[in-house]
DNA sequence: GCGATCAGCT
DNA sequence: CACAGCTGATCGC
């Protein structure tokens, strides 16, 4: 949780995500994104009290932000003092003193954080140095040099202070899986489960918040139908979110919410009550997105784990893991770095210590080689850091183990041709049934008429009929969800227009169930349809590529992503027999790394390695020695 | 009655 | 496998 006070030392007359105390004399608002523990004071009746009196101060964000913020009553009356900007485009903000009429400038230009639709990075630059205040951000290894307006020219820009989600800046949270593979982990535990009969479902236990938008996307584009939800209201100007949530219950796979649904789980009921027609029991399972973390050398990284007979726990994380929060440090060298997050456990004095070891100045000067990429990231000393684990705190040369290939997933993501009903369950669950699978299971459900949930839960379901009319077919992707662009209205009616064909097994609900929701979504509710915009969700940092999944399936319920991923920082490896893996034996580098490694070149003086100076760096490596190249000529001053 | 804070829970 | 947020009790205004 964020414990950031909102100001920054450098420009302390704005505040971000943090609205209270002192934050209430500010001349500029900003929100990285719209998690509640970030947004604390703004629905004062202080602050709205200010801005009734102010004509100059207002809260800065994303479209997409302002969508969801607004969905919520409590902070309509930020309205018209919400200014959406878009990403990546560098805007002046004027910063006025209204007592005296002092007036100073910033260049703000928001960067795409990954942590939830809508959440940004703010970069500002100003008088007083280039700032970058990180929100809630998960980014891969190498991501960083992807992000243009990190950047000027080839070089990484002068950043003064980066104030940091240190969330999981731990040694302990060393790694945690790619977003990719923890999706491919879901998507087979998902995949076998529901193609055992209509009658099997999945129950996301999901918490309640933004962020698993890009889980249900996937989910819904892989195996071709929707989310159920408790609520669509959100989502209705992000059509490509939209088109996978739904609040027909007569779906396969679940992600509404119930104050008592665990409970209900154990019953073997969903959250919303739905059961079969024909009395046949429903088969759920539960999925719990959970944060799951390894360290530098455990070779144990499933990304599911069965903690029950029919629950278990998926791998997700919100938040980026200490070697990816030090890969991005290690490549913006600021001078000074501030945690906005004391992790579990530790003190603001350790985290500081440890962040203190990736600023510029504490860097040591020495470059090691890399002999795939240019020489864009330095080292750091490895720092006197009480170890609480056997795992290395830090990556030295002579410490990462060869990644095997243990790839257990079998890729889901790939060609549409290929049917999402594919292989034998890896699964040690119950016995698959015989049924057939087919598209349609709709008749296979009804209302739980029993469930005394109705009334509240079901709000939003005559809205979503009209919602699931601007339903549009895609392939989603993750990172299609952490960023936003505005849609104008011809587009959206272009949109809503090519949905038809693809909601042929999508009945209205309230048509099949003869629910008496009433009707909740007036015109009157909306008033403002004629200037409604539409948000869609464009292609973010990263650009993975497709990579090499084909592994087999494991015969256990364990599922493990396929190691070596995302690793950037270590610049070379030797198994822990004392063989050298060289470039060639390596892993197929990520897409992302791929590019990272090529694209923005920090030190233009590099030149590509000869095959003898490569010999003889291996030699040297193989025997422990420590390999300098060169001394000063930081890449990312 | 409202907001702030905290414990407890998930 | 530890993030984000809900509920309810308590207190102060």
């Amino acid at each position: 949780m964020s414990s950031f006070a909102g100001r920054m030392k450098e420009y302390p007359t704005i505040s971000l995500d943090r609205f209270d105390k002192e934050n209430l004399h500010a001349r500029a608002y900003f929100l990285s994104h719209c998690h509640k523990d970030h947004m604390k004071g703004l629905k004062g009746p202080l602050l709205r009290r200010k801005l009734h009196f102010s004509r100059t101060v207002r809260l800065y964000c994303s479209f997409v932000t302002k969508e969801l913020l607004l969905n919520n009553q409590k902070y309509a009356f930020w309205e018209e003092y919400i200014v959406p900007l878009e990403l990546e485009s560098p805007t002046q903000i004027p910063l006025v003193d209204e007592a005296s009429g002092e007036k100073e400038e910033i260049v703000v230009t928001l960067l795409p954080a990954g942590h939830c639709p809508g959440s940004v990075m703010f970069l500002f630059e100003g008088s007083r140095g280039n700032v970058l205040y990180t929100g809630d951000f998960r980014l891969a290894a190498g991501d960083a040099s992807r992000i243009e307006h990190l950047h000027s020219g080839s070089r990484v820009k002068d950043i003064q202070s980066v104030y940091l989600d240190s969330t999981f800046y731990d040694p302990r949270f060393y790694q945690i899986p790619t977003r990719e593979v923890c999706l491919r982990g879901i998507l087979e535990l998902v995949g076998n489960w529901i193609s055992q009969s209509s009658y099997h479902v999945v129950w996301l236990n999901c918490k309640a918040a933004y962020g698993y938008e890009y889980l249900f996307t996937n989910l819904g584009e892989e195996f071709n139908t929707q989310i159920h939800v408790n609520s669509l209201s959100m989502f209705k100007k992000m059509p490509e979110i939209l088109s996978y949530v739904t609040t027909d219950r007569r779906t396969q796979i679940h992600a509404c919410r119930h104050p008592k649904d665990d409970e209900y789980f154990q019953g073997n009921r969903l959250p919303c009550g739905c059961t079969a027609t024909d009395g046949t029991p429903l088969r759920i399972i539960s999925i719990k997105p959970s944060t799951m973390w390894f360290g530098e050398r455990t070779k144990k990284t499933n990304v599911i784990i069965k903690t029950g007979a029919s629950s278990f726990r998926a791998c997700f994380s919100f938040h980026s893991s200490y070697s990816e929060i030090k890969d991005f440090l290690s490549y913006l060298k600021p001078v000074n770095i501030y945690p906005s997050v004391i992790p579990i456990g530790r003190t603001l004095t350790e985290v500081s210590q440890l962040l203190k070891l990736m600023c510029r100045n504490q860097s040591h000067q020495a470059l090691i080689y890399k002999p795939l990429g240019v020489l864009k990231r330095s080292r750091v000393e490895r720092p006197t850091y009480d170890s609480d684990t056997d795992d290395e705190l830090f990556d030295r040369l002579d410490m990462e183990p060869v990644r095997k290939k243990m790839g257990l997933i079998q890729e889901v993501k790939k060609d549409k041709s290929q049917s999402p009903q594919r292989t034998a369950s890896p699964l040690s669950v119950e016995e698959p049934s015989s049924v057939t699978v087919t598209q349609s299971v709709a008749h296979n459900y009804v209302d739980c008429t029993e469930s005394n949930d109705e009334e509240e839960d079901n709000e939003e379901e005559d809205k979503s009929k009209e919602l699931e009319e601007s339903r549009k077919s895609g392939s989603p992707k993750w990172e299609d969800f952490f960023t936003t662009e505005m849609l104008t209205d011809s587009q959206n009616s272009i949109k809503s227009q090519s949905q038809s064909c693809c909601s042929a097994a999508s009945t209205s609900p309230s048509r099949m169930t003869g629910s008496q929701t009433p009707e909740l979504f007036s015109d009157e509710e909306n008033p403002h349809n004629a200037e409604t915009f539409s948000l869609t969700l464009s292609a973010s940092v990263s650009n993975h590529s497709s990579q090499n999944m084909d592994s087999c399936l494991p015969d256990t319920e364990i599922l493990r992503p396929q190691q070596g991923e995302g690793e950037t920082s270590v610049t070379s490896r030797k198994e822990e027999g004392g063989c050298l893996m060289v470039p060639s034996e390596r892993e197929e580098p990520s897409g992302s790394q791929a590019s990272s490694d090529f694209d923005v070149p920090c030190t233009p003086e590099s030149r590509a390695p000869q095959a003898d100076e490569l010999l003889q760096l291996y030699r040297k490596l193989a025997s422990g020695e420590e390999v300098l190249i060169r001394k000063g000529s930081q890449g990312s001053v």
